[in-house]
DNA sequence: GTAGCTGCAAACTCTTTGCAACTCT
DNA sequence: AGAGTTGCAAAGAGTTTGCAGCTAC
């Protein structure tokens, strides 16, 4: 969190107390909040917060690459703090967001942009599924 | 296109005017269009269609998944016939989406779900990539 | 001191919906 | 005939923006 704040800095932004307290809130968020999320948790740290510098906050760390900036087909965005790269396995039942890694995953993107003649700059993979029953 | 038609009305849809140009806009698309694309498309044929029509339309046509709704990060949603299973790679310098299907990437996604314990229902995969320089 | 940031409210974009009229079956 | 569908206009949700005042640097 403190390095999302240098980082920040290191960028040319100002390091104002609204600023902080988004940051403070991201770099403690275990999920994958919405911007109406974001804002509450950022209004119990600082009451007079406005929805609007969450949306201004967000949109200049998407920028910066500090975020990720996900449209989980809901009609609306979910951020999460830029750390390890990893993808989501949606749980359709409960909404429930699980996240996974896969280096075999990994190569076999590169590959296939490379085989249609793309240098590839970004990506995402999304699973939905459903429970398996416990046996 | 006339397999569309023939799918609606087995799901029960009455067969208007205006369903009967939407589907015929769709089948002839070959690329992702949005729903004003759709709409614009669809005016051609029939001066008098509505966009509420056009919503509400590819609405019902997602539900019974004929067509797939995406949303490539652009804050609208675009749709494409349920053809064939496949992946998109977005250009990011022209915005044009290539279409491509990988055997080896549907294994692996199985794969990764079932071990996550799930039974993989739908899923998604995005690449932004630039052009390689030819040489 | 000043460029950049903020809150507020209004505006904007995309999408949905209530309703009365209309149309497939 | 009647349930489903339509166009219209209004409403809704999410997001952006103009502006005057404020603040980090």
């Amino acid at each position: 969190m403190a390095d999302l704040v240098k980082r920040c800095v290191d960028a040319g932004l100002k390091m104002t107390g609204q600023r902080r307290v988004i940051l403070k809130v991201l770099g403690q968020s275990e999920d994958h909040p919405s911007v109406e999320d974001v804002y509450e948790r950022a209004r119990v740290l600082d009451e007079s917060i406005s929805i609007a510098t969450v949306y201004r906050t967000l949109g200049l760390l998407d920028e910066l690459n500090l975020v990720i900036r996900h449209e989980f087909q809901e009609g609306y965005a979910r951020y999460e703090v830029n750390l390890d790269h990893h993808h989501h396995l949606v749980d359709l039942e409960t909404g429930k967001v699980i996240e996974f890694q896969n280096e075999e995953l990994e190569e076999l993107k590169e590959k296939i942009a490379r085989d249609l003649g793309y240098e590839l700059i970004d990506h995402r993979l999304e699973l939905y599924g459903k429970k398996l029953e416990e046996r």
